[in-house]
DNA sequence: TGGGGTACTTACCTCTTGGTAAGTGCCAGG
DNA sequence: CCTGGCACTTACCAAGAGGTAAGTACCCCA
């Protein structure tokens, strides 16, 4: 298991930042809220750089802190779709102010943004 | 070092969470939010549990990270005072609706919340 | 027949995060 | 004189996060 994690939290944050905190989450659920629907493969093409055990991983705990639903179509070859819930939807929207500021630091300090220049499918926030 | 970090980012809920991310971060973003003006050691009996090790630490992350400034007076004994920078309150302001979800979370699930007080009274584990 | 796509799991390994404990130099109070 | 507070630093160590690579089981297409 990944983490024992979900401890008892100080506050709002730290609870928030718990389920936030994981080198692509804050990518699955910027994708998920792009495209409604994911599909794994989907999602790991949309995740430059993503291992398939880190996709699976952080999915299976995303689904877990109910922030994703994962529907199984019973079919072969196997079709997995991924998607938000309200709570995901909701952290989103939590996350915008938080994004914006990032955005500003960025800008602010003249970092690089990646540059995937094959993979750039993916604009803002 | 403690991190590489600051990598080129992806967007900015990355390269915010990156500056965000510490076990402790959050925490004294807060205190120094609520009380303006903290010594060192108000800080670490501020955060229960927290090592003098990652507290140093932090800080300085988040003094390089322009988030905090660090004011030190040429006294004996020593005396060091930390405040928010501008960008560093602006942080907070950013960070206030996802504190709200975590908050709205904690109380969906019925997660415990470790009373601040009450864990500043708690002895040392 | 062979390569590639589907969605994973598993074993192994490394690097980072954070904790523990001790040391530093100076001073005030009992 | 000895303890404790101040604000650290340093060395060492354990746990965990995340990467790599291979395996699984089935199918479609050339």
């Amino acid at each position: 298991m990944a983490t024992d994690r979900r401890g008892p939290y100080i506050c709002g944050i730290d609870a928030a930042l718990d389920v936030v905190s994981g080198k692509w989450k804050g990518l699955i659920l910027w994708e998920l809220e792009e495209h409604e629907i994911r599909r794994f493969a989907e999602l790991r093409r949309g995740l430059p750089g993503v291992s398939e055990k880190m996709l699976t991983q952080h999915l299976r705990e995303m689904e877990a802190d109910g922030l994703v639903v994962r529907t199984v179509y019973a079919e072969v070859p196997p079709r997995v779709e991924y998607s938000l819930t309200e709570h995901g939807r909701a952290l989103n929207q939590a996350l915008a102010p938080l994004g914006d500021w990032g955005s500003e630091r960025i800008r602010r300090e003249g970092r690089e943004l990646i540059d995937h220049a094959d993979a750039a499918a993916m604009p803002r926030p």
